[in-house]
DNA sequence: AAGAAGTCGTTAAATGTTTCACATAGTAAG
DNA sequence: CTTACTATGTGAAACATTTAACGACTTCTT
């Protein structure tokens, strides 16, 4: 079905969702065409990247003309899937998890958070941002056939959830944690560190000057 | 004082805070020496990577002997500035800003969210993990030479907290919000979207199929 | 209808990053 | 001391990504 769609670089593939957002904005504010320059201010990508991007999928747009909205929404709506929802579990309803469940990813979005387990037995039984909370002993049981999941626990206990997640199945982990987790190769974790994010920004700051402020 | 880091690669420098923390937990461990090796597993970077990493900081490790962890973990202290906090600023606190707040940022790390500004009078002088809640109206007056923002306010609000917050002598934003904000070219800012990264991983999961699963 | 202006899609060049592979220098042991 | 082993640091190759530049085609204007 998408033996073309392997050739895709990781990078362009990384930007596809963040495109996807502002076509889907634009789409609502009623605009029926946008030019690789216009969709470049927006998002703060090169408008050459934007257009090689695109062109990886073939000639979506017209010469002269820039891309059509409705057009490019439909594609993209397509490519990402936008039509098949891929339902996702979220471990861990602390802070963090609990931000994620308040948070609506169903606006413009292909994923839903279904169900959410944690360790707390005065969490389990409740409902936050509209998401049932499962006692974790229920995880093989409750678990279903989904295939993403969430991990915003403690990272003392981030093996030993992974671990069980694959042991039931999971197929991508989303891992919040500062642990780096091990996970057979047919499993993809990503990892979101927010205390290496920050101190990143932090060593940026103070090891690459940026220009000096030119005065708006 | 750094003339020659600045020619240490983006890519490196990214990695810097996440070889600090694994170097730390081997200190705490009173692990005394550490190979490329060893440390690839930990950090699951490849050990041509990591050496190469190490390399242009200069000749740190010992051929045939390894890393002296005492001596790494000092000279990462130093060049990470752990020596020396950043104050951070939080604007917003809402389920992530809060998730922020009581994240224990201090364990290893040269950040501390001194200061947090949010709208809702509810929230104001309230204390959230350790950190007053100020009106959002008194940024201004009460930011201080707080350097770094971390922004976790609703989209909609994004654009205009970051123009006030640039004009209160910012210097990074680290932006939790979906919308891409535009700032002076001397303002340093880091995206983290957390839908995009979330259909990122389920665009991979689904078009760039891994390997079958080797049993354990 | 013709010329001017605009914008894509792409070739080629530049830039950035990772990985291989090995000479070298140090360790460890007898 | 000598030999066997180990693991660094790095030159060079491979790989990945971005950016510049421009020919070709479309739309717009007169």
């Amino acid at each position: 079905m998408d033996i073309e769609q392997t050739k895709i670089p990781q990078a362009t593939a990384k930007r596809l969702p963040l495109y996807y957002r502002f076509i889907n904005n634009l789409h609502s504010q009623g605009k029926l065409r946008v030019s690789s320059k216009e969709l470049s201010e927006a998002v703060k990508v090169d408008s050459a990247t934007i257009r090689r991007d695109f062109s990886y999928f073939g000639a979506l747009g017209k010469k002269g003309y820039g891309y059509n909205v409705e057009h490019l929404l439909s594609f993209f709506r397509k490519t990402l899937d936008q039509d098949e929802v891929t339902e996702v579990a979220l471990i861990g309803v602390g802070n963090l998890g609990t931000a994620f469940l308040n948070y609506n990813f169903m606006k413009n979005n292909n994923t839903r958070i279904k169900i959410a387990f944690d360790a707390d037995q005065k969490r389990v039984g409740t409902e936050v941002g509209g998401v049932d909370v499962e006692h974790i002993d229920d995880l093989e049981k409750k678990l279903g056939n989904v295939s993403v999941a969430i991990l915003t626990v403690p990272s003392s206990a981030a093996q030993g959830m992974a671990d069980r997640l694959v042991e039931a199945g999971i197929s991508a982990i989303l891992n919040f944690t500062p642990a780096r987790i091990t996970v057979p190769s047919s499993v993809r974790v990503h990892h979101i560190d927010l205390a290496v994010e920050l101190q990143a920004l932090v060593y940026f700051l103070k090891h690459y000057p940026l220009e000096e402020a030119e005065e708006e």
